[in-house]
RNA sequence: GCGCCCAUAGCUCAGCUGGAUAGAGCACGAGACUUCUAAUCUUGAGGCCGCAGGUUCGAAUCCUGCUGGGCGCACCA
């Protein structure tokens, strides 16, 4: 990857020396904090090309005026020959315009980094573990799973692509109450598979047709070994099959998805390597755990309700509502006791930790994350963890709810998500909302091909641009050329400084940990890719393939691959596939 | 009753972690094109950023309190 530094760090880096220079002068105070000036692309084009706010947040601490500062600053930027002009407006913006030629040097950034365009080192150094889907592994993935899948994915790439060490993990709850339920749904499949009439499916059993397979697998493997036996003699054994099918299962349904775990941690192993006992007495020896009686819920106490004695989390003391058992009265670990071990392991290997959780768990959020500041404090430093709430989706098709019957076990399944719109379509969708909102999937909606449908939209740009250059070579000969580069006009220079925007986009996106500013961004360039293409239906002259001048169609086509380069980066890292026709 | 999330154009949603006159698509109004690179294009209108306070040079963005919607609320996961 090439060193060179993209154009908005440079001038970032610009105005960081002069600001320097200023302290030097002792205009500033020495050692000035500087988090909050900017270096952005003003709202507004007719402004300029960047803007920088640095004057307006620094006046206070050199005891001057806004506009004061800023005509020290401006001083100095005129001086640069790169810099056209350095104006000051509003209450104390400093617009900057740049020489054309910065933008120039951009695209060629663009065509010499490739896939590596927008990659920074920023996160260099510290490994991410991001955790998500770990959907309980009693079925196949349905629609609740899809969009932390998703998001969890594209972010997972999003921090890679920001320098980021990132570890992609998994929790399998295989040690539950549930699993414990799916091997008895899977003997009686067993049973069935050796010829047994096992009627309907009894309440408390999974009923759904994917045990069968699991049933026959057993039957073919044990013969009629377990079919009267008690269930201490098959239980572990049927439940360790049967949660390596679903882990099969789930893990072909994630790859329809293109995701792909590094990491299958099983909490089952976490157990028996006596981990929860570990937190549990370091908690204890810091009163963080004690025995308590658990509180009824405010205003809802259940009719059965019983006082019981438990070992309890103080998470009261981190701004929960009540303090959280870490145990069940029958001894076994509760999901929380076992997940604040886990995140122990993952802390081990990473410094920072993300999750990926549906909505409805959110109610969980603090008393995990007080469990992780208290454990990792106790081990030095308190280990940066962020959970990130992914909220539900509605499926509809043409406006009208899809009914989902969960009790016959009959649920929209992600494999039957990714057979009826493609892998592409549901991801690109899935991420054209911010996570934190509520969204509809409309299955008539995604697949529509028109410029309403923001998936086909950026589709569309990357496979006009690849068939532009196809043609350009087949019937005129030509090939993109940075060569005349120099002839690009204001249409072209708009269209550069759109792509231009991507690699700040990423390291917003990463830091934000939104990856679904990369889809809307992706977006925006798409739109201005083909307001371009569309002047050529008014003037020929601006078309890209021109038959007269050969010199200028070798650099537009050069400007356009540069920008289905972006595309395709950009692409990537939603996990979307850049097409190359339609 | 409590906690978390959401509320921005008629509709669906952005808004770059406090900046300049709040943006896009759809729908609506006006015009262009008759297939040329149209699975269209240009342009117009459309806003009390849910409400009320507060913080400051400056708020859709941060804080407080309401209103409305979603999710969750004993040992389940």
């Amino acid at each position: 990857m090439s060193k060179q530094q993209t154009l908005y760090a440079a001038y970032a880096a610009k105005i960081d020396a002069v600001l320097d220079a200023l302290e030097a002068e002792a205009v500033l105070p020495a050692g000035t904090p500087r988090g909050n000036v900017a270096v952005e692309p003003p709202r507004d084009p007719s402004h300029g090309d960047l803007a920088t706010n640095a004057a307006m947040v620094l006046a206070k601490q050199a005891k001057t005026n806004p506009r004061a500062l800023a005509e020290k600053l401006v001083e100095k930027l005129a001086d640069d020959p790169q810099i056209d002009a350095a104006e000051i407006a509003g209450p104390g913006f400093i617009n900057l315009r740049l020489a054309h030629s910065n933008w120039l040097k951009e695209l060629d950034l663009i065509a010499a980094q490739k896939s590596d365009y927008g990659r920074s080192t920023r996160g260099a150094g510290r490994t991410v573990n991001v955790e998500y889907v770990s959907a309980n592994p009693t079925g196949p993935m349905h629609m609740g799973h899809c969009r932390g899948a998703v998001v969890g994915d594209a972010l997972a790439a999003l921090l890679e692509f920001g320098g980021h060490d990132v570890i992609r993990e998994y929790y399998v709850n295989d040690a539950g109450a549930q699993v414990q339920t799916l091997a008895r749904s899977a003997h009686l499949r067993y049973k069935e598979a050796l010829g047994e009439d096992i009627g309907e499916i009894p309440e408390g059993f999974y009923p759904g047709e994917y045990l069968k397979p699991v049933g026959q697998k057993l039957a073919d493997e044990f013969g009629d070994q377990y079919a009267a036996a008690p269930e201490s003699e098959w239980l572990t054994l049927f439940r360790e099959k049967s949660v390596a099918a679903m882990m099969d299962m789930i893990r072909t349904d994630l790859a329809m998805l293109g995701i792909h775990h590094d990491v299958f941690a099983s909490e089952a192993e976490l157990q028996a390597a006596g981990k929860p006992e570990a937190a549990e007495k370091w908690l204890r020896a810091h009163d963080l755990v004690y025995d308590g009686i658990l509180e009824a819920p405010k205003g809802k106490t259940p009719e059965d309700w019983e006082p019981v004695e438990l070992p309890l989390f103080r998470s009261t003391r981190f701004g929960d509502d009540q303090d959280r058992p870490i145990k069940k009265s029958d001894g076994n670990w509760t999901y929380f006791g076992a997940d604040l071990a886990y995140h122990m392991q993952k802390a081990d290997k990473a410094d920072e930790l993300i999750d990926i959780w549906g909505a409805d768990h959110a109610g969980t959020v603090k008393r995990i994350k007080a469990a992780v500041a208290a454990l990792s404090e106790g081990e030095g430093t308190a280990i940066p963890f962020d959970v990130k709430l992914v909220q539900m989706v509605q499926l509809l098709r043409g406006g009208e709810p899809v009914k989902m019957s969960k009790r016959s076990g009959n649920f929209i399944t992600i494999a039957d998500m990714v057979e009826e719109v493609g892998k592409d379509v549901v991801r690109f969708t899935m991420l054209t909302r911010k996570p934190e909102a509520q969204m509809d999937f409309d299955f008539a909606k995604v697949v529509e091909a028109s410029k309403d449908n923001p998936v086909f939209y950026v589709q569309y740009a990357h496979a006009r641009i690849h068939s532009t250059l196809r043609k350009a070579k087949a019937e005129a000969g030509v090939q993109p050329s940075a060569d005349a580069l120099d002839r690009m006009g204001d249409d072209e220079m708009t269209l550069i400084k759109q792509a231009a925007q991507f690699p700040r986009q990423v390291e917003a996106a990463a830091l934000a940990r939104e990856p679904h500013r990369i889809a809307f961004y992706l977006y925006d360039l798409a739109a201005a890719f083909h307001a371009f293409w569309n002047m050529g239906n008014d003037d020929p002259g601006k078309r890209i393939i021109l038959a007269e001048d050969a010199e200028l169609t070798a650099a537009r086509l050069f400007l356009a691959d540069q920008i289905g380069q972006v595309i395709r980066n950009g692409l990537a890292l939603l996990g979307v596939e850049a097409v190359e026709e339609l």
